[in-house]
DNA sequence: CATGAATGAGGCTTCATTCAT
DNA sequence: AATGAATGAAGCCTCATTCAT
């Protein structure tokens, strides 16, 4: 098909399909929503023949586990350059209108479909029992802790709390608001919501002399 | 079969049927899930046949339909006696404890299935412009808002809050732990978890004002 | 199609269909063996539909189930008429030459692929644990331990003999046959061989009292 | 990979490869039953590739014909020593429970499913026109019938009974023992079994100068 | 010799829906 | 009103085999 097949090591042209694969399921989903995500549909979509599919994908989950890997492969690089800030109100925020942004850029379709009670993926009890643990939330959450740790540190969180639970509250939040998003079909300022919801919360765990610190009066 | 069968007006039969679909979907839900509600296993439980299922709903959409429509009917019925609280966080608390106290009696299984993002029943943008509007969380969300109105009528808001919006918000929280709920499977405390986050949140919405009436220090 | 059409009653009819995918299944392992027995075709060779077959069958093995019942429903009628006789031998080689006798009606090649260690039909064992129980074995089984008994309380039997544990074996050598039968394509006299073996087998087991009445010399 | 691909002539290596697909398919009958013999399956387990399989075998039949061959061959070999014994029920029984030892340690999932009516390699008649005829059966009848002569010539058989024909039918009895064997998936004593049926059906060849000279009373 | 990507027919089962009675 | 037999598209998955490299 094209100029690239006269060269192209068996490797990269394995992958290729893989991605071709994966690709058609994105696309797939986006397009029409998680209940036309078939075999069949995705071999169509794709080009690729139904044998191939399971020769890349033991089965139709393993696809989704692979989705989340690379969600995460991509988020993860892009996270690289760590920003420390001082104020672990916005360096929080910052870290989910990140996603806020992914989620926008994969659109509405996929992201409402994805959204699942069924999607086991998006719990993290589940997923700590496997060893490709380690999706989207749980990085993110895992930073989040990070950051309430140090403020912790600085004195600048209310003594009772807990900077673990109060991170995967956070993330509980989030699920919500993106949950709203989806239902409102995007209808909705995901990353203005985010905003004002994180800010209130946020604002509710920080210490006096964080208050006098860093929000004055 | 038996002998109510001679006297009963047709009509009253009828609906009799009828509400046997509707119960043994109810029922089905409830013990097994959304994915065992199928035409047959409502049927086979029901005890009515295939045909009068077809008689009595076009589709199985139309089930569903009315399902939604009757228990929002048996939900505000409970809700009929306000109890006026001057704490307002309390008072908001307190309603969505008693919704939480629903999801808990309706199961696990039900909720999970129904917390889909394809069900448009909880958002509120679809509903407002159906006759039947008006689900559980629409009214949950106006007492909210009542209570936040009043709240800031007597200066215990911060002045940047808006109470409608804010009243969503919560709102948008609520679902979100719902769905992290649902997600683990029901491993995790509901009503705990309300308490904890949206007592952070609420928090943050008090004035000064509030904060010396009833928090004290 | 037929003429009866008209006024064929509705369970007529449906017993008609269920006995026409029976007769398909049975036809098809006879022309073709087990491996052919796919649900496809079977509902092409009986002319119906690949749903009227679950509708009557659960699954697969339901059909297997069935025809095993079937089997036995035919025997028993056939078998209704005891035929007491002093001989305990005799009766019960004539149990099993009559049973010989249907495998041969049967055909050769459908006894071939039903006598599979996968088909666990054969099993007493397994059936033991099955409402369902009691296929052509059982039953055979049954009367033959019946016999045993008898001959056993008159003395006909050697003491060590336990007859539920004989009629037992008896069944198992007579797999042995039936499996040597088919191994050899029916190009073996299969009531000869039956004959010729148990003879020697039952023999063993007569006592001294009624060898000198029966055997004489 | 290793050093010994640089001196190890082309030949050897090739069958060194033919021998770890041999082996794999042994080893995953053994231990998983037929039903797991896949390619897929036989390429992992021996570290071979999937075309490397095809490039030894035509098809997956010529392997399982290979197989055959080769079990015969290895079978052969452990039985060259011969044990003359004077009660000839012994010798065979022996040879039969040598047998039934073999069975158990080869294991009951390659049994059962090497137990099929369509496995020629267990019928004598078939393979008596092929080339490599000569199965663990025929070798074992043709004992079994060796120590029935001699026991004729001796008187120790009944006048009636062939030898020839006798052996064949213990062999059919002996498969109707490990075909049950099968159906019970192991649940039952082989060798018990064995004893106890053999016993009752040797006894019943023996001459009255026989049981004179050997059972006593 | 060896590899492994690619194929596609075929297997079993589920399910919402239609329709003659 | 009620029944239940009949339908067939669709779903997921397995597996022996081929072929370019």
């Amino acid at each position: 098909m094209n100029n690239k097949n006269i060269s192209m090591p068996r490797q990269v042209k394995s992958e290729q399909t893989k991605k071709k694969i994966f690709d058609a399921a994105v696309e797939l989903i986006k397009k029409h929503g998680f209940q036309y995500l078939t075999i069949k549909n995705i071999c169509e979509f794709s080009g690729v023949s139904n044998g191939s599919f399971y020769y890349y994908f033991k089965t139709k989950d393993e696809l989704l586990t692979y989705y989340l890997s690379e969600v995460y492969k991509q988020y993860v690089t892009q996270l690289d350059n760590p920003k420390p800030q001082s104020d672990f109100r916005k360096s929080i925020l910052d870290a989910y209108l990140f996603y806020g942004d992914y989620c926008e850029k994969t659109g509405i379709d996929f992201i409402s479909s994805y959204y699942s009670t069924e999607n086991k993926a998006l719990c993290r009890r589940e997923l700590a029992h496997k060893e490709n643990a380690g999706t989207e939330y749980t990085s993110i959450i895992a930073q989040t802790a990070g950051d309430l740790k140090e403020a912790k540190k600085n004195d600048y969180l209310r003594e009772e709390i807990d900077p673990a639970e109060a991170a995967a509250d956070i993330c509980t939040i989030v699920k919500g608001i993106i949950f709203e998003w989806s239902l409102n079909d995007g209808k909705l300022d995901l990353k203005e919501t985010m905003d004002r919801i994180l800010m209130v919360y946020l604002d509710s765990l920080a210490s006096e002399k964080f208050r006098r610190e860093f929000i004055c009066n």
